[in-house]
DNA sequence: ACCTGAACACCGTTCAAGT
DNA sequence: ACCTGAACACCGTTCAAGT
């Protein structure tokens, strides 16, 4: 059964979702939401303990829509799901993403996003010892090259390749001299992430191997 | 010649990385700044073009500390020094250093930090075209890894590993309950840390032999 | 039980004014 | 050139009061 109060809270964090959003974490105010679902700004400690609090919500709610992968798939296809999952919510909640790398995989929603990787690294033959540690780098590697992506970090600044290296002295960067024009291609970060996926497979699989 | 103004802004980015470190980003402000150097708040927009310029300068600052390993060293232990310091920058600025994931890795310090990292790559053997692929793959491991830790996503919110489970049905985690005690053990992050490297190694290496 | 109003101690930034 | 003072439009949170 849901309450009255449980709508109003998700409300409330629906609201703050779609604030980040539009206007980046900054525009999530609790006097700004208190404005949208029509309440003072005190109404909300009804319902929230504070702005920590809301925060927290607004990641369970992230976390409560990646879904679990098809057990039926071989578990490279599992993991592969899984990350692919996150990457396209860190593109459908650009701004809010970020806030999963930063704030405590807190539970109980983080465990059970965490539950389908865990197998899937057990089902490749990982000893038990090794799964925890393996997962963490799997997720590291996900996340944040979602946020990097998102985030701004592998971008430009908005600047051509060439004034990016205008304020650097080509002696003092030698292996950048090196790779000259390589580094003025466009990059396909889709294919780039999907690299990185395979060489992570590779990893799981000498891991398995106990290599 | 550094001129006198030029140490007032560095003075004023020291204070700004001290205020962070003691109180956490959100205690970074121009009033609180201001304050502290003696002047009022607006004087500060004679050194700062506002408050995101100043934490670009913060970025720049951690980015000045990162020494560049020793060029006599082998590829391997290259990476490995670049890695190392990092994640000791983390240690030593737990609270500014998540900026460097979320800011753009913006010229020209980033670009010098990056620089022996292509180097190391290049040495090692690995394909100019797939260089700069390679080269984000390992940042992003080396500083969501940091991240993670000292953010506290690795942590367990300050819970037992027992009532971290509390709030989740078992029949919704099985790979939790297949992975048991082992969950429950303390981690060495120092050793998980160089795990993560030694496999990326292994990948470079690989991409180095083209498989 | 649920909400409001006023108040407190903060923010970043603009603008006009001072020396 | 460098700095100040006042003002504007915001914050999160506490507390006492309303219905």
């Amino acid at each position: 059964m849901v309450t009255a109060k449980q709508e109003r809270l998700s409300e409330i964090v629906g609201v703050a979702l779609r604030l980040a959003e539009d206007g980046g974490l900054a525009a999530v105010s609790l006097r700004a939401i208190a404005a949208e679902v029509g309440l003072t700004p005190m109404a909300l400690y009804g319902y929230v303990r504070g702005k920590d609090d809301l925060l927290d919500r607004l990641v369970a709610r992230l976390l409560s829509e990646v879904a679990a992968p098809d057990p039926a798939l071989d578990w490279r296809d599992r993991l592969l799901a899984c990350a692919r999952a996150a990457r396209g919510m860190a593109h459908r909640y650009p701004r809010t993403f970020p806030l999963l790398l930063t704030r405590p995989a807190v539970l109980p929603d983080a465990v059970r996003v965490v539950d389908p990787l865990y197998a899937a690294l057990l089902d490749a033959g990982v000893p038990q010892e090794d799964v925890p540690g393996l997962e963490r780098m799997f997720s590291t590697f996900v996340l944040g090259f979602a946020v990097s992506e998102v985030g701004g970090r592998f971008g430009t600044g908005g600047l051509d390749p060439a004034e990016r290296r205008a304020g650097v002295d080509p002696a003092d960067v030698p292996a950048h001299r090196r790779l000259g024009e390589v580094l003025d291609r466009p990059v396909d970060w889709d294919a780039e992430f999907e690299e990185g996926l395979r060489r992570l497979l590779g990893v799981v699989e000498r891991a398995a191997h106990r290599e």
